[in-house]
Order: structure tokens, then sequence, then C-alpha cells
DNA sequence: TATACGTGGAG
DNA sequence: TCTCCAAGTAT
């Protein structure tokens, strides 16, 4: 067995993305196939979806100016309609991340974070709404980390009614039991090309690509499990060359290109080979 | 209000 | 190698 050594240039994701579409117009007019291809990788590919329609929603009726307005885009929740418009139109929304949660939490030794949005509300500096989030936010991800919270550099810390134990607050959830998943997945190659196919609404990473796969094994060599989690769900596929019967292939040439989520990349990479 | 979503890095 | 963790939106 020989390693051929290569060289391999890695061009960061936001790279390829910024050239690809450096302008709301040409993400708004690229087919939904060639965003999630370039999105290939990051998980959440809801994400893309959404923001290749928002695109097209600024495309066709311009930017939002207000909070309530760009609650409208899709993708945009509660925080980012906040800080965008605190920071870029100046209103007095709160912009509350996960950060923002954990100091009023703490400040205020409390359990739950539930309460965060109307006590930033009241606390927010309607002059400067945008610094004020901003400051809020990185007081929560510089000083009042969620392990080892610098509080004797805390600029608020004689305020803190959680500073004796602030890693107590909020409390975290329980975790979920994991989900044990084995699958055994298809390699199949006729005259270059391998059996494929695109996961359907409803599945796991619904429109990438990935190699046919059930639940129990198919005739053929076990040549390697890729081991690959989803929230919860503790995924082992299991890798056999074996005969499918489907009508899709793609070039060996190809699957590179193609948006796939992050396993069956794995599996295109090491075990497409020969 | 609780849960699902995908991945990579830290330990 | 394994376990744990992270942040925001949609439903």
């Amino acid at each position: 067995m020989c390693q051929q050594t290569q060289v391999v240039t890695v061009i960061p994701y936001w790279e390829r993305w910024i050239t690809r579409f450096p302008t709301v117009a040409s993400l708004a007019q690229a087919p939904e196939q060639e965003v999630l291809q370039y999105w290939a990788g990051l998980g959440y590919y809801q994400r893309a979806r959404n923001l290749h329609r928002a695109a097209m929603w600024f495309a066709k009726v311009g930017f939002p100016t207000s909070y309530a307005e760009w609650l409208q885009v899709p993708g945009v929740g509660d925080y980012t309609a906040g800080a965008i418009a605190s920071i870029c139109f100046n209103q007095p929304t709160p912009a509350v991340d996960g950060n923002v949660r954990r100091v009023y939490a703490r400040l205020n030794a409390q359990a739950s974070a539930s309460g965060a949005r109307t006590w930033a509300a009241g606390v927010m500096d309607a002059q400067c709404p945008g610094t004020w989030n901003q400051a809020l936010m990185e007081l929560g991800a510089r000083i009042c980390k969620p392990r080892n919270p610098d509080c004797k550099n805390c600029p608020v810390e004689k305020f803190c009614s959680g500073k004796s134990s602030p890693e107590k607050y909020p409390t975290p959830t329980p975790q979920r039991a994991s989900i044990l998943i084995e699958r055994y997945v298809a390699l199949c190659r006729r005259e270059g090309k391998w059996a494929m196919r695109q996961a359907q609404p409803g599945e796991w990473g619904e429109g990438l690509w990935e190699f046919p796969s059930k639940e129990s094994p198919w005739d053929g060599e076990v040549v390697g499990v890729v081991r690959h989690t989803i929230t919860h769900h503790r995924i082992t596929l299991k890798v056999q060359m074996a005969d499918v019967d489907t009508r899709v292939w793609q070039a060996a040439l190809d699957i590179p290109h193609l948006p796939m989520g992050s396993a069956h990349r794995r599996i295109a990479q090491n075990f497409l080979g020969g």
C-alpha cells in the first residue's frame, strides 16, 4: 500500500462563496442546487435555502429598514432582526443572542433565560441601541463566558446577583439520550459511474446527494465504517461494495462537485478510489 | 414551549 | 476513539 502525497490548497468556504455569489442578485439568480453545493459541508442546510430565499426577496422588493420588516425575511428571527434594526437603523430593539441570555440569567440569578428579552428591552440605551446591544453581546462572549467567567474584570460585577456561582445560571437543559442508528451504505459502480440518490423532503439533508443505504446489510463486502452525529442521533454507516438497482448514476469526476453532507462526502473521499 | 437541525473542535 | 458542546430559526 503506497500513500501518495499531494499538495492541496484549501480554499476557505467564505472565499468560494463570495467569489461565486458576490452580489445579492447573483445569489438570487442561482439555482438552489448550486447554492447547496457551495454550502455543502457546513450543515444546517435549511439556512442555505433561507438565505437563498432571502436574496430573492431582497432582489424583488429591496432591503427592509425596520425590525418588523426584517422579521418577515426567511431565516431572519428575533435576534437577527433586532441586531440589524439596532446596528444599521438605530432602532431601540433588543438583540438577544445566547451571550445576552447568559448575562441576563447570571446578573439576575435566574435559572431560566426566558425573561432575557423583556429585561434587555428595559435596560436598552435608546440613544445608542446598536452599540449597546453589541456591548451586551461582547460582555457575554469575552467576560461572562459559559465556563470560567472572568468576574474580576467584569464591569457590572457589583450589580450581579449570580456572581458567587455564575456557572449555575442559567440551569443547563438536561441532555437527551442518544439514539443509535446503524445503516448499510452501498457503493455500486458501473461504467465509471456510481449509484447515488438525492435526499427527499423530510429526510436528513434534503436535496443533498448520498449513496444508497438501508437498515439491513447489502450483499457485498464491508469495506469500512463511517461514524457521524446529527444532534442526538449517533449514526454508524457501514460501507459495502454491493450491487444496487437504481436509475440515478453520477460520474466519479462529478461527485466532488455535488452538494453532499459530511458523512457521505467522507465516504466518497475514502472509498471511491478504485 | 420544546424540539430538530449538521458539523467540527476541545478535552 | 469517544463524548460533549455550541447558537439561532422554524415549527
